[in-house]
DNA sequence: TTAAATGCAAAGGGTTTGCACCGGA
DNA sequence: TCCGGTGCAAACCCTTTGCATTTAA
């Protein structure tokens, strides 16, 4: 797979980064901090949008090609248990994860350049009103992706796809 | 608000079932109607909403305990090639059948009870304004999964997961 | 030291493909 | 009759699990 998927650069230092008291965070819950986890939550800190499984495997054995695949899934069990990750089964059934859930926002793909954005809460807010006061349906906008075409890829031409 | 919204060329009014005329469509191409097909079409039919491949098995072998899931695949192919059907790879992966993409619509998820329910364009207009105002993504109504909690889960009960 | 983690390999579920036979037009 | 379809089995991809070994604390 291709794609480094790089979306708005997010420098918002709001919370400082969760994962450097991460190593701490598992000694004092009789569990360890391992290079292969290193690995993963450096893979992790970097990523910015959901991301399945297998990515994650392919991106952490770019990082160290001794990679395995069980280790990876196994900390990332670990990682959802403290609450730093979550997975959502889409209707799919697929499972992707989720880094850190802190602030709800959902999700923006592009489905011509594959780039991912983050859809905040301020900009969803119509349609969680109008869902909720229509339907009274609650929506989880971690768990929103919404899929189209960004501006860039609507400019440079307005192929649909073959 | 000048709508997307583009008539399709035929057979609008012709089918109510656009099913029905899949038979002779299949023939008009050197192509063939047989009972397996018969009992695929006849669970699509009965769908609503998106269903996976391993789903449509399943409910093909209820009706059928001799179907193969090879014949289920290559005819799901045929019918996405006659626009019967369409296939999304959300981010996740995963593929997942959208049947009759007629009128674009997408889809709300809840995640309690695993209903699936339409979300037509309507109420989903304000997000998409929204979105091509803000940042001038185009949304693809029909690839947008909201997922949340429906109105009889919410009600009954604040629980989290199922 | 000691139990948590790792690595390997094998098992499982969903989807795809090759190939000989079957059967709709 | 002919060529599209079917069924079977085997192949693949992603994820999970069992078990012996390594290693962080």
């Amino acid at each position: 797979m291709s794609g480094t998927l790089r979306a708005m650069p997010s420098q918002q230092t709001a919370a400082p980064n969760p994962w450097e008291s991460l190593p701490d965070e598992l000694r004092a819950r009789g569990m360890r901090w391992t290079p292969q986890r290193r690995t993963l939550i450096d893979v992790l800190s970097r990523a910015d949008g959901h991301l399945t499984g297998a990515e994650l495997v392919d991106r952490c054995r770019d990082a160290d090609p001794t990679t395995t695949p069980s280790t990876v899934y196994r900390t990332l069990d670990v990682l959802e248990d403290l609450g730093l990750i979550r997975h959502a089964h889409g209707p799919a059934g697929r499972e992707e994860f989720h880094v850190l859930p802190t602030t709800d926002h959902g999700h923006l793909h592009c489905s011509s350049c594959g780039g991912s954005w983050e859809l905040d809460a301020s900009e969803a807010a119509g349609l969680v009103r109008e869902l909720h006061r229509g339907r009274g349906f609650q929506v989880s906008l971690s768990h929103v992706t919404v899929v189209g075409r960004c501006a860039d890829c609507v400019a440079s031409g307005p192929r649909q796809r073959a």
